[in-house]
DNA sequence: CTCACAGTTGCAAGCGCTTCCAAACGCGCG
DNA sequence: CGCGCGTTTGGAAGCGCTTGCAACTGTGAG
C-alpha cells in the first residue's frame, strides 16, 4: 500500500510538497501540484486519514446518532446526512442508540469522546444535563435535529404549531369529535416531540371550545403496525366515536387509516385522518399531512456542521426553523351528516 | 483533553506499561493495572482512535455499504450490524451509495481505500471485477450479505428455493393464474436477486406446467408504493385477472394488497398474496411470507468478520445460506371458485 | 545590477499512541 | 547465598501524515 513518500520520490517532490499539493492547502506551483497528482493517481495513493486526522486533527468524520434506523424520518435524516457528507468527502459513522439507555450511555462516553469525530448531529435526542455536558465537554460543533438540545444548535420544526394547525384545519372542517394519536409515554422521556405536538392539539381544542376526550387519547409507537393495532381499539370500541384523527406521525396515521378500513370506515366520509411528516407513503392512503423535508434537514445539519469547521461565524446556538409544507389530500373532509357537532 | 501521558503520570506508570493495562495485551503486574485503570477512570481518559490505529494497524471500525437506508432489508441490516458492532466496542462507518454509480465509485476509491476500516460489509451490491478487485486488494476481511461477492465471504438466503417455494405455494394451492412481481430491471444491475428470484418462481411454473404469462410479469422497485402503482396496473387492466401474486419482497406483496383493496378485491378470497422478507408490517396485512431475518444477518456478518480479525481460521471464502421461516398468515387460500383453472 | 519580497520548497518536529527490546525485578532452587 | 529463569517495566522507535520554519527561487523595482 503506498505512502506519501513513495509519492513523493515518484513525484521527484518533497513529503512535504506533496502533502501540501494532494490537500490544497498552502502555496504549491502549478507544476508540483501536478506532478504529485499525477503520481498519487499512478500508485491510486489515498492519504490515511488516521494519519492525517492524527497530524492535523481533522478527522474528515462526523457522528450521527439515532434512535431508531427504522421510522421514516430517521432513515431520511441518515439520507440527507449520508449523501451530504460524502460530497463533502467525509466520512459517517453511525450510532444507532435504539437498545436503551445503557447503549447511549456507552456511545457518548466511550465512542464520541475518542475523538474520533469533528462534529456530531443528534437526532431527536433527549439528554440529560449531564450528557449534554459530556458532549459539551469534547468542545466540537453539535447540531440537533428535531429535538430540543440545550447549549448546541438545533434545526427542528414547528412542532406545536403544526400541530395547531393540523387540528385546526379539522376543526375548519366542522370536525368536532377529534382524537389525538401522541407517541408513547415511553418515548417521551427522550424525545419531547410527542407532548409537544400534543400541546399544539390541546390548544387548538381549547381555542375552538372543544372538549379534549381523554379516551381520544391514544399513544402508540411511532410505527405503521402499533398504530394499527391500538387505532383499532379507539374505531372498534363501543363508545362513542371520533370523526377525525390527528396523528403525530404519517405513519400512525396511515396505521390509523388502515385499522379504519378494517372497520369499513371510510376515508374520508366517516374518518378524516390528519398525519405529521410527508412519508412517501403519504400518495398512496391519499393523506393530508405537513411534509417536513427530513432528508433536507439532514442535509441543513451537515452544511452548517461543516461551515463551523471551516470556521464561520460562531453559530453554535443558532436555532432553525425548518419550513414545512402542507399538503392537503385526500384523507380529510367535512364531518359526515349524521354526526354533525350537537350543540 | 487528557492523554495516556497525564494517565502515566497520575498512576506513577511509564506510558508503555499504561497502555498495556489499558489494552489487556502483554503482561501488566495486577496492581499496575488497577493503577492504571483507576487513573484512567479519574481523568476520563479514552486512547484517540487516530493514534492507536496508527500505530497499532487496527481500527476498531468496520465499513458498511448499503444502496438505500429506507427499504426494510437494508434498515434492518444496518441494525443488527450496528448492534453488535457497537457491543464489540467497533464503530461503524455507514456508506449509502444510493445515489448511483458515480457515487459508489468514490466510496470504493477514496473511502474505502483510506485504511480507516478494519474490514467492510457489502449489503446486495453486485460490483464490477474491477471494483471487486479494488476491494479485495486492500486485504481486509469482507462480507458480503443478500448478493453475489466473489471472492469474499457471503451470506444470503436461498433466493431462488424461495421463490420456488413460494410459487408453489400458491400452485398447490390450486392457482395456475399467478402474476409475479419482480425488482426492477434498474436495480438488476446492483443486485441479481430480481432474476433469481423469478428464475425460481418460473421453475416452480415449469415444473408445474402452468404458463408464465408475460403481461403478468410486472416489476416495481421494491417499495410499497412503487409496487402499489403498479400493481394497479395488473390488476386494473381489462386483461383477464391472475388469482394470485407473488411479490419478491414483502414491501411490494403489501403494495400490491394496498392496489387490489382499491379494487374491491378481497385478498385472499378473490387475491392470493405471498411475499418474502418478515416485514414487521406483513403482520397487518396478515401477509404470508418467508421470513429471512435481515437484522440476524447483520450481525451474523459482524461476528464472522470480527472472529476473522481476531485471526480466525481463513473462513474467507466462506458462504453461509442463512435459513428462512415460512410464515403461514391470510394473505393466501384457494383460488376463487369460479376461476378454477379451465384445463 | 542589486535588493526586497512574494511565492515555493524541504527539513524536521511532532500528533498520541503501540510495541520491540533490553533492563530490572522477584522468586525458587542448588 | 548466588544463579537462572520468567515476569514486569520503561526507553525509544516508529505508525504516516501535517505544518512551522528557514532556505531557496524568481520577479519587478530601484
Amino acid at each position: 500500500m503506498p505512502g506519501i513518500k513513495d509519492v513523493a520520490e515518484r513525484a521527484g517532490l518533497s513529503i512535504a510538497t506533496v502533502s501540501r499539493a494532494l490537500s490544497g492547502k498552502g502555496n504549491v506551483s502549478p507544476r508540483s501540484r501536478e506532478r504529485a497528482r499525477t503520481a498519487a493517481a499512478e500508485l491510486g495513493f489515498v492519504a490515511s486519514y488516521q494519519a492525517s486526522s492524527l497530524a492535523s486533527g481533522r478527522n474528515h468524520n462526523v457522528g450521527l446518532v439515532v434512535p431508531s434506523v427504522h421510522r421514516w424520518f430517521f432513515s431520511s435524516v441518515v439520507e440527507g446526512v449520508s449523501a451530504t457528507l460524502l460530497d463533502a468527502g467525509f466520512d459517517l459513522t453511525l450510532y444507532n442508540v435504539s437498545e436503551g439507555r445503557e447503549r447511549r450511555h456507552s456511545v457518548l462516553n466511550d465512542f464520541l469522546l475518542r475523538k474520533r469525530v469533528d462534529a456530531v448531529i443528534a437526532v431527536s435526542l433527549e439528554l440529560s444535563e449531564a450528557e449534554i455536558d459530556q458532549l459539551l465537554a469534547i468542545h466540537r460543533p453539535i447540531v440537533g435535529i428535531g429535538g430540543p438540545l440545550p447549549g448546541a444548535s438545533t434545526i427542528r420544526i414547528d412542532d406545536s404549531g403544526i400541530a395547531e394547525a393540523a387540528a385546526r384545519h379539522l376543526i375548519q372542517l366542522g370536525h368536532s369529535k377529534i382524537a389525538h394519536m401522541t407517541g408513547d409515554a415511553a418515548y417521551d422521556q427522550d424525545f419531547r416531540l410527542p407532548g409537544t405536538r400534543q400541546a399544539g392539539f390541546k390548544k387548538a381544542m381549547r381555542d375552538a371550545g372543544l372538549a379534549v376526550r381523554p379516551e381520544w387519547q391514544v399513544s402508540a409507537d411511532f410505527t405503521i403496525q402499533g398504530a394499527y393495532a391500538n387505532a383499532r381499539q379507539l374505531l372498534g370500541s363501543s363508545l362513542e366515536r371520533p370523526t377525525a384523527v390527528f396523528a403525530a406521525s404519517d405513519e400512525m396515521a396511515i396505521g390509523t387509516i388502515l385499522a379504519a378500513r378494517d372497520f369499513g370506515l371510510r376515508v374520508p366520509q366517516d374518518l378524516s385522518v390528519i398525519g405529521i411528516d410527508g412519508h412517501e407513503l403519504g400518495e398512496v392512503f391519499g393523506l393530508t399531512t405537513f411534509d417536513q423535508d427530513a432528508r433536507g434537514q439532514g442535509a441543513l445539519a451537515v452544511r452548517r456542521l461543516l461551515a463551523r469547521l471551516d470556521g464561520a461565524a460562531d453559530t453554535a446556538s443558532a436555532h432553525t426553523e425548518y419550513p414545512t409544507r402542507f399538503v392537503i389530500r385526500s384523507s380529510t373532509a367535512v364531518p359526515p351528516v349524521d354526526q354533525v357537532p350537537i350543540r
